[in-house]
DNA sequence: TAGATTGTTAATCGATTAACAATC
DNA sequence: TAGATTGTTAATCGATTAACAATC
């Protein structure tokens, strides 16, 4: 195929690999941040050289996408940030329920980055009877019982579970059962779901063993 | 080389790949629940079919680390754990400082999934000056002044980085003049450090941007 | 123009999977 | 024993890097 410059049309026929996903929200974040700076251009060396990547991989990578860079210019930082958004979904606002309303739960709630890349948390949900029917930051806390209504009436499509690893996969079932179609899963548990359901798991105490091993197996570098 | 059963005796000639480790601590996690649940041993297609790994992988993965199973047997879990949380550096608990006492990271000091693990949070550090002096779940808040004396008196080699983004790159450095070996970045920047410092990232908002891809892009599946 | 930089193809490198002898 | 399962080698697959014609 033969990309054209201009909008992302979805997906084709062949799969991108996730690595590349990955990359490109670390392309976004430093455009952003170049963009903030002043910069109008950049190059796949300035960027590769800003992630310790190398150009190749840059062009590379965006190159799956479609052709977004000029021969002896570069790349124009607004132009890529709107195309990479659109590329990733996120050129609208998500709204996203917040499901275990604890202490990260709450922490969450309450993150800036999320609402800076357009992530808007609209409703909270909690098996504590206590909590229902207060809020957290101006979010209301509803019962999970209240699930499916506020997803249809919000159009919700994503969660974020940050319940107890114990109650996990249940309430996930549940998310599923209302409708939802994305799972940011914070407990430290394998979640097993419809395939059609998309999950991406962060296990904090896993980061923190990732580091462990990496200080104590100090090679030169990696 | 042909490492024998029982401890792994730290990093040999050859580099172990970043995939390997990662899905090391996955294993963990499934044998720690298998343990949990009465399980005695496991074998390589189990593990992978509880994970969505190829068995091969499994064994594989293990292999670099040296020979845990048992032909016609399996594994046994309870080795099998000991040895991976050799491997990772967390048969011994490890203290940690937490730095940035905001919303996230007050919630990081609570978070119990740290603690199973090994992960002890003995001190935070804030510039706020109004929070300097108090405590958090019984964790003490100090100064960013105070950070060398700190981590000297407690062997701290390990920071959790949850402040701003615009303050992150400064405190890290901080951090590393502290004597620190190892961060676990919550902060959405990337970090420019001494090589022989380790860095793992966690951007949460890319997390997010992660899932939307996901479901904006759904195919059959991936 | 000369210099810079892209997009893309081919070459290289590394990781995953398949296969199987050895073992319990 | 027969059946199960490992550890490891070879084959396959996929991702990264290098090279370069095309372009501004």
């Amino acid at each position: 195929m033969s990309p054209s410059r201009g909008p992302f049309r979805g997906s084709s026929d062949y799969q991108v690999p996730q690595a590349v996903v990955s990359r490109l929200s670390l392309y976004l974040r430093e455009l952003q941040r170049l963009l903030r700076d002043g910069h109008e251009t950049t190059s796949s060396t300035q960027l590769g050289r800003l992630l310790g990547f190398t150009d190749a991989q840059v062009r590379k990578d965006l190159a799956y996408f479609g052709q977004f860079g000029y021969p002896g210019i570069g790349y124009r930082c607004g132009e890529l940030v709107t195309a990479i958004k659109r590329i990733l979904g996120t050129d609208q606002a998500w709204p996203v329920a917040l499901v275990g309303a604890g202490n990260l739960g709450r922490a969450l709630i309450g993150y800036r980055g999320f609402q800076q890349q357009g992530f808007r948390i609209v409703a909270a949900f909690d098996a504590d009877a206590s909590k229902v029917g207060s809020d957290f930051e101006g979010i209301p806390v509803y019962g999970i019982e209240e699930l499916a209504a506020i997803v249809t009436r919000f159009g919700i499509r994503l969660a974020i579970l940050s319940v107890p690893g114990t109650a996990a996969q249940e309430v996930a079932e549940q998310l599923v059962a209302a409708g939802l179609k994305g799972i940011l899963n914070f407990a430290p548990v394998t979640l097993n779901l419809p395939e059609d359901v998309r999950i991406v798991s962060v296990d904090l105490a896993i980061e923190l063993e990732q580091l462990t091993f990496a200080v104590v197996n100090r090679l030169e570098n990696g």
